[in-house]
RNA sequence: GUGCCCGUAGCUCAGUGGAUAGAGCGUUGGCCUGCGGAGCCAAAGGCCGGAGGUUCGAAUCCUCUCGGGCACGCCA
């Protein structure tokens, strides 16, 4: 990344400096490479001298940060000068209190899109993962209903972040887990024994007082008489409620894989947790813990001593009834993810499950790996602004209600706006808009705008042979104003890969998001002040042919950052037909 | 009571210890013979909840405090 090459030369400079004693002989502190807020700041700024010279004081010598500075810069210029690999820099200033400001030349900029252009669409992959093995859990909402924004907000954080985990190389698998056994599924089962024998017409069917109840549930039971539930209402009671909460869950496991289709949210794994006791995993892992002395045995119950490993209080994992636990099959789970190989676990969660992290750190350290081999993504709660009802829970609204108003793509959008540790505020009749006004449209339409360029141009007769070797040196020659406005959006490009890089480290997806307004600004400008293709315009050949390739390059950034969203690049926008409203005036 | 998250522009929110705190929406005012106006330009709008502290430098880190949200089972 350009931003490592920055690195080096600073790096470097300091080296050489401290040899001559040019510089206080202190061990180089770790400093940051960091874009300035200001364009007039340059493309990248160091805070290096400062950090020098802080380091030099607690040393016990006094430097000023601000000539140390200077001194830093003047030996960054001779580095640049004499090492061809470092020709990218144009200057390099002080300013302020000892900032480095480090400017990049506008030939070199304009080099990079041939790169761009060349990489298409793996433009944006880093080194940074080098291979390792992740494993991200996501969703894993219970199969006992369709899934909802509340918990469907994992889905977009999980898949957003595993795109980007393997953009940044990272070797990850998707996966959700399925809780599909327990009292969850065989009170499903009852309230399912009860939608059954109300379609079936039975006057004296008795609706459980807790339960699963809605339009949905209605719809599950009318499918599931399809098959052959019919014979499971003449089950004895001591299974009924089980086997019919089994079969209901299985049809609502498809329908969940479904909508996190249609949402294009992939997965690679689908793990059941009702397969964990008779592979005998659930046995084993609890027989681990037991051997290597973590458990304790209490009022009948069997307890792991998480308060070992900075747990609060300890866990039941098997209770006194000889049940296991749902946190014995987490323990279980954990064990076979570990010894599928995996070196670091992500589990995205929402915000009732804070409360769980501390145990679930403390199980690692029991598996013998160190606490930060799991780390626990929260996010926050999901509110819907501009629909009062779901239309297949009433109270609550699905994943499936949002896609039905606003598409996949808006949805995708919307749901990565926002940081995962604040509330997340679904603004609904925002993302209906079909117009400039909709934030995640307006990357789509950049997109779009571009290929809708090069169809033109192949109206012209213009083929991609005849610009695909353009010199892009002419853009330099323009005007300025275009000339600005063309860097600016070579500039947005190459922040990609940085962008890539954060999202992976910080486990930050909403990144993506912004940089895709970022870019489509920058694209939107470009358009607007560099006639391409445009009739009456006073264009050359050259520059026409330098600008169509910017632009595949500008088009290739925006397909990449949109499918990093998990969004569709289109080659035209269409207009929908507006949706009704969901609360049509009567 | 204990723990976690949040508090930044009218609204919803970005912001990696750095320079003059940003975006989208909303508001106001401009720009339509031309590559798709689903666009562009500009303006107004901020004691970054409050008080201390650390630092050359704090919206950011620490302590306290005030507001809002959530969680704390031999439930899953």
């Amino acid at each position: 990344m350009i931003r490592d090459t920055i690195h080096d030369i600073i790096a470097r400079a300091v080296a050489a400096l401290r040899e001559q004693d040019e510089v206080p002989n202190v061990e180089l502190p770790a400093f940051d490479v960091e874009r300035p807020q200001a364009t007039a700041h340059g493309d990248y700024a160091t805070n290096v001298a400062m950090k020098l010279a802080a380091a030099a004081k607690s040393a016990g010598q006094k430097v000023n940060p601000r000539a140390l500075g200077e001194t830093i810069a003047a030996r960054m210029r001779e580095t640049v000068a004499l090492v061809p690999a470092y020709d990218l820099v144009e200057s390099v200033e002080v300013a302020g209190p000892g900032f480095i400001n480090i400017r990049l030349k506008s030939a070199w900029l304009l080099e990079q899109v041939g790169r761009v252009v060349a990489e298409g669409n793996s433009f944006g992959t880093i080194t940074l993962g080098r291979g390792r093995r992740v494993n991200l859990e996501f969703v894993s909402a219970n199969p006992t209903g369709p899934v909802t924004v509340a918990n469907g907000r994992g889905a977009f954080i999980g898949d957003a972040l595993g795109s980007a985990m393997r953009a940044a190389g990272f070797d990850v698998t998707q996966e959700y887990y399925f809780n599909d056994s327990g009292a969850q599924i065989e009170k499903l089962g009852r309230s399912l024994e009860y939608y059954l024998r109300l379609a079936r017409g039975e006057a004296d069917a008795q609706k459980p007082e807790e339960g699963y109840f809605g339009p949905y549930y209605e719809t599950v039971a009318a499918r599931m008489l399809e098959g052959d539930a019919g014979a499971l209402l003449t089950l004895a009671d001591d299974e009924r409620a089980a086997e019919i909460g089994q079969a209901a869950a299985a049809l609502i496991m498809s329908d969940i894989k479904e909508t996190m289709a249609k949402l294009r949210i992939e997965f690679d794994v689908f793990f059941k947790q009702a397969s964990l006791e008779p592979s005998g995993e659930l046995a084993a892992a609890i027989e681990e813990m037991r051997a290597a002395g973590y458990t304790e045995e209490r009022d009948g119950a069997l307890w792991l001593t998480t308060t070992r490993f900075g747990d609060d209080k300890d866990r039941v994992i098997v209770r006194s009834s000889g049940e296991p636990t749902y946190f014995a099959s987490d323990v279980a789970y954990m064990r076979n993810k570990f010894h599928r190989g995996f070196d670091r676990l992500i589990l995205v969660l929402g915000p009732d499950h804070h409360g769980y992290i501390a145990r679930l750190k403390a199980v690692a350290r029991m598996l013998g790996h160190a606490a930060d081999d799991l780390h626990v993504l929260l996010y926050q709660l999901v509110t819907v602004k501009g629909m009062r009802m779901g239309k297949r829970l009433g109270n609550v609204v699905t994943l499936d209600d949002l896609y039905d108003e606003v598409g996949p793509d808006v949805t995708r959008f919307f749901f990565l706006m926002r940081s995962s540790d604040t509330n997340l505020d679904f603004d609904l009749d925002l993302a209906r808009k079909q117009t400039d006004e909709n934030p995640g449209l307006s990357v789509q339409y950049a997109h779009a705008r571009a290929a809708g360029v090069f169809r033109k141009a192949a109206e012209q007769g213009i083929a991609e042979s005849d610009w695909a070797g353009a010199d892009l040196g002419m853009l330099a020659g323009d005007p300025p104003e275009q000339r600005e406005r063309e860097l600016a959006l070579v500039r947005q490009l190459l922040r990609l890969e940085e962008i890539v890089e954060r999202v992976a480290v910080a486990l930050e997806p909403h990144h993506l998001t912004r940089y895709g307004m970022d870019l489509a600004d920058a694209f939107h400008l470009f358009y607007d002040t560099c006639p391409i293709l445009k009739t009456g315009a006073d264009v050359t050949r050259e520059v026409r042919d330098a600008r169509l390739r910017l632009l595949r390059a500008a088009q290739a950034g925006l397909a990449r950052t949109l499918t990093l969203l998990g969004m569709s690049a289109p080659e035209r926008m269409e207009r929908a037909e507006p949706s009704e409203p969901a609360h049509a005036p009567a």
